[in-house]
This record gives C-alpha cells, structure tokens and sequence, in this order.
DNA sequence: TTAAGTGCAAAATCTTTGCAAATGT
DNA sequence: ACATTTGCAAAGATTTTGCACTTAA
C-alpha cells in the first residue's frame, strides 16, 4: 500500500477507491505527465473508460493533479506539488513536450517569467510549453548516428 | 474583393475558392482568434463542417494561420504574421485567452522571453498562453459595478 | 481538360449523461 | 445503513475517411 496516496484522498476527503488508487499510483510512479489514452492503457479493462474521465475531473477541480495540453489539444496529467489547492494552483513551471515520444516533463527548475500585461487585461493562470525533443529522444538520435559511421 | 486576401492563397499556390475565401476574409476581419465551432457558425451553411476542417488544416499546414489552444483545449485559429513560412512559424508571442469572453488575442507586442533549456533538451516551437480577465470583460465588470452604486 | 477542392454520407473517436448496482466509511 | 462512486448502455459531440460531383486554372 502506498501511504502518500492514500494521504492524498484522505485529505481531500475522497474514498479510496481501486480507480483512484491506481491511477494515483501510476501518476506517481512517473516523472512525465502522461495523457488520458496512455492511462487507459496501462490500466486495461480494469478501470471504465468513464470513470477514468470522472476520476481526472475530480482530481483536477480538488487540485490533486493538473492538466497541460500537448500540441494536439490532448489533455495530459501530472500530479500537483503539495502548494496546490482547489482554489489556487501553484504550476506556474514550464513544461516541456517531446514531439518524438510525446511525454511532457515538469521542468520545475524553470520558473515562467514575469510579464507586464497591457492595461486592464487581468492574468490568472499561465501556461508555458515548449514543444521539441527531450534528453532522451536527442540521446537516441545520437546513437543511431553513431552506428551509421 | 479582397486582394490580400488573394494574394495570400496565390503566395501558396492554393486554389481561391470560395470557403477559403470566406475563411480568410473572417479571420482578417477579427482582432482575436477565433475558434473552429465559432468559424462554424459565422459561416452557417454555405461552407460544409468537414471543408472547414480541411480548409483550416490546409491553411495550418502552409502557414497561413497558427493554432492556439485555449484552456478547454478548443483549438483557435489567428492569421501568421507575413514572416511565418510552412517550415518555420513565427508566432513567438503571448497569446492572453481571456476565460469571460472566450476570445484568444495575439499579444504580438509582448515577446515570448528566452529560456535556458536544461541539457540535451532541444526546444522547437514555444506556446506561452495567458488565461485571466481581458480588457473589454474588466471594463464591462467595473461598469456593471457603477450601476450598483 | 484535369488536378484540386468540395459536399454528402457514413465511420471512427471522444466525451458526457442517466441510472442501477457495488463499495467505502 | 447511506452517501459516494462505479460500470454499463446509450446519447451527444467531434473529427476523419471515401467517393462522386464540381470548380478554378
């Protein structure tokens, strides 16, 4: 049993459920966000598609985990940091999302600048992604270049 | 008839037809981007939904237009500026996606500022999206708080 | 004339909703 | 025991595909 998940449901006063559980842990488990299809795929026929969707949306609105979009517009997740809350999300980090093995990396190291809005344009959320090609896919690519010569 | 707007479908040797020419007048018409349902709309029966998506895909492939996502993940579409080729975007601005109004406005004023990758991460494009309060919603609130007084 | 582009119908996806059965506390 | 939460079925919405017809060049 994973103590910390089930601390996370206790306080936010949700039921620890075998969905929940799960897809806590696999969330968890992994250092890149990972989207709603991926998810459904490692849990197989285990968890309902339509309770996988209910179960992100809870854990979205109590701000257990938060949502970056990848280029195609699909949604991805990974868990928040402690500061987060259900009022006042802390995920003002840049991500990165690989366009080779499509994960997307919280770069926590990187904090999103301050910009000055224009006049009257009132900023409450930021979202900084940058699409490209991370460590590993680059890493890769060096070493089937390598074989080649 | 709009020359420009002809002028663009000739750079890209693409056939002026009248969807994409309704397309093309509409989104030159808009301050902001404008979403595909909205697009939809706009055009009501005369342009059928699955040309708009060919259209806008075209468009997008050429680099006629970029893609914004907004926070729902709805795709927005804004007109490149005259730099933007198929191969190389510029759209390194700030996009503010105001969550009153729903309108995504191009900040081409506020350059996007320029981040350290951490090794071996090689960055490609950038997306930086602001969702807050526009000005016209702030003005439209700070009126309807005068009649209250 | 003819390649490119459109429109319709239909398939494939993706997401939401309603409700009875199951489960955690 | 009882409020939550799940799973299924079915509705709704979105996006893609195939193909015959139309249109710009």
């Amino acid at each position: 049993m994973d103590k910390e998940v089930l601390e996370i449901l206790n306080k936010h006063q949700l039921k620890k459920t075998s969905p929940r559980l799960s897809v806590l842990s696999i969330l968890r488990s992994r250092e890149t966000a990972i989207s709603q299809p991926e998810l459904e795929t490692i849990l197989g026929k285990d968890v309902d598609r339509v309770t996988l969707y209910r179960t992100l949306s809870t854990f979205e609105g109590k701000g257990i985990i938060h949502k970056v979009l990848d280029m195609h517009g699909t949604a991805n997740y990974a868990l928040c940091d402690a500061s987060c809350t259900e009022h006042k999300h802390n995920d003002e980090h840049v991500h990165f999302n690989c366009t080779s093995c499509l994960n997307v990396y919280c770069l926590e190291a990187l904090q999103i600048p301050h910009l000055v809005m224009p006049p009257d344009f009132i900023p409450h959320t930021i979202n900084f992604i940058v699409y490209g090609i991370c460590e590993k896919c680059t890493k890769k690519a060096a070493e089937e270049h390598q074989k080649l010569h």
